[in-house]
DNA sequence: GGCGAATGTAAACGGCGCTAACAATGTTAT
DNA sequence: ATAACATTGTTAGCGCCGTTTACATTCGCC
């Protein structure tokens, strides 16, 4: 009828309110037909801008890194500005923050479809620029000649698990009491204890 | 027709096609369909024994679990005839190993699903079992006078979410090159950092 | 032997992902 | 300006799914 038989942006639109129904209820939740009924548009019109639901799922986990990487990325400004252990404590406790915050994001981008490399260059980029915070991080507590004994690689290796292992047990509900505020504040002790490990060294 | 009217094992039958569909595909890829089909019973069948898939998939989890334990167990056996350090690297090894060779069940017991606690007695119970052995282990560290400035539950926090932490990230492919011996190996490099942590203190 | 409980089947409902055929609109060349 | 084409919407339909209802068969027990 009116000039509004095409939307304009219903990509946008529908990643929008993707990004919005996998955050609160979960990416296994997302539904296609849902997603076009919320938007008032056909069942098949999703299909003009995504080949199937897997990728509509990459792109919402693309966007996911993009927000994770922009946490990392205000925590590794405001650690330029304290020591680099301190550093590296804040940032530790920005990745468990990002988690305990963003659930079901963060539970998308560490699943099979946020992990599916080779699909989406967009999701490939901001997964590689999200994973750069931490190895940058800790490179400058070595080049300020602390846990020097170990090898850059190995370091990533155990400060990544160690954070990352807290987000998931938080988002398990295996650590802290459900409430946000536990997960930062395990997150706290533990890379504390990481903070430890290198004055050992 | 026959006698063959009734199964006679239908819940277990259903149960271990169900643990090896999952297996080999992930949770995800269950359908209880499929499953009465590959049994050679009418899809209806399933639910005279589970009221719905999630219950169905809460007694996979629960095998899962009993199967994790068992893995647990056995290392801790084994590592009560080496010294308590060496015990705690072989535990979490042993975790991470469990992780690696048995992916999508791992993916399972440590998903909303298997962690649901409340609705299967079975599945909390194998669950807590499972979660004993790491805290066991550490006591004993603290028994013979290593690590005793930290207490056990943050010590437990500590080495759970290190070795979660390695299996995850090996499952996401972001440790290892995705053969399991890749994934010991991350997790015998990270338990030795962890020991030489108690060392220092 | 009969009777209720347990356990199987068949058929149907609505929702889903996805596709094909068609309609309206935007774009561009002549 | 208009014809032709590409883009982006719609409708209708396929097969699969989880689940429920009504009915059939068998088991266990009096």
């Amino acid at each position: 009828m009116t000039s509004s038989y095409h939307h304009g942006a219903l990509r946008e639109t529908l990643l929008d309110a993707a990004v919005e129904l996998v955050s609160e209820a979960g990416g296994d939740a997302l539904s296609l037909r849902e997603l076009a009924r919320r938007v008032g548009v056909s069942s098949a019109a999703p299909y003009r801008h995504f080949p199937d639901k897997d990728a509509l799922l990459r792109a919402v986990a693309a966007r996911g890194y993009q927000r994770f990487d922009r946490a990392l990325d205000e925590a590794s400004r405001e650690g330029a500005e304290v020591s680099a252990l301190e550093a590296v404590e804040q940032l530790g406790v920005a990745y468990v923050r990002f988690a305990a915050r963003n659930v079901n994001l963060f539970r998308l981008i560490f699943s099979p479809i946020g992990r599916s490399a080779g699909h989406d260059p967009e999701l490939d980029s901001a997964c590689r620029r999200s994973a750069e915070h931490l190895p940058r991080s800790l490179e400058r507590l070595q080049r300020e000649g602390i846990a020097t004994s170990i090898n850059l690689q190995e370091l990533t290796e155990l400060a990544w698990a160690l954070v990352h292992g807290v987000a998931m047990l938080y988002l398990d509900g295996l650590v802290g009491d459900g409430q946000p505020e536990s997960a930062e504040a395990a997150a706290e002790r533990v890379t504390r204890h990481l903070a430890g490990l290198f004055r050992a060294d």
